[in-house]
DNA sequence: GGAGCGATGTCCT
DNA sequence: GGACATCGCTCCG
């Protein structure tokens, strides 16, 4: 039975939590079905010193939930179409995150096409292999999500460990980002399929 | 299989 | 007004 995460997983610098998150489920519940999928690509955003983070330019309305206490969803809209999704770290006050970028998907891939509005056959690699994708296929909103505990029970959206071990982690720098874009703070498993572009 | 680009809402300067 | 932690579509080879 796969365990929740507790708070204190997420209480390290990002690029830490980044790294031990690689792996872990990520399970939405949505209508009394369970959308699940592995956390295989992960970046880290730092706080005040990182220019590519939302945090850098403060606390604003947007990003507060960055400046809470960890264990709490930041979803945020992008590009006038998709959301994104992050996991709050450290103590309340440092305002660090880790953006899940793709997702193995493990179970629910019949809903997961449909909400991506895709074919039922459609390849699995389709589903959640981006950051604005694994939203889409999980219905993972700015409105319902934006702020929630993921480390409560129960929830419509947690993270949970069972078990499983990645194999070789790769380093390398962030996606899509102008800013500090040097900084090798995306991981990834290495090999994996499910890896984004 | 890769480069180029348009779609489209929200927030900050 | 411009930037934006994206995606899917063209067009070209």
């Amino acid at each position: 039975m796969p365990k929740l995460l507790p708070r204190s997983f997420y209480l390290d610098p990002p690029d830490i939590v980044a790294r031990r998150l690689l792996g872990k489920l990520i399970a939405r519940r949505l209508n009394g079905q369970s959308l699940t999928g592995r956390i295989v690509e992960i970046e880290a955003y730092l706080g005040l010193d990182d220019p590519a983070a939302h945090a850098y330019a403060g606390k604003t309305a947007r990003n507060a939930v960055l400046f809470g206490p960890p264990g709490f969803a930041y979803v945020y809209f992008i590009y006038g179409m998709y959301y994104c999704l992050n996991i709050s770290c450290q103590p309340e006050g440092h305002a660090g995150c880790v953006l899940i970028r793709a997702l193995e998907p493990v179970k629910g891939l019949a809903t997961m096409a449909r909400l991506r509005k895709l074919p039922a056959n459609a390849a699995p690699r389709l589903l959640t292999s981006g950051p604005g994708r694994l939203c889409q296929a999980l219905d993972i909103t700015r409105a319902a999500h934006n702020g929630l505990d993921v480390t409560r029970r129960p929830s419509p959206l947690q993270v949970l460990d069972d078990d499983y071990e990645p194999g070789l982690v790769r380093e390398t720098a962030r996606i899509g980002i102008s800013k500090a874009v040097e900084q090798p703070l995306r991981f990834v498993i290495e090999g994996n399929p499910f890896v984004s572009r």
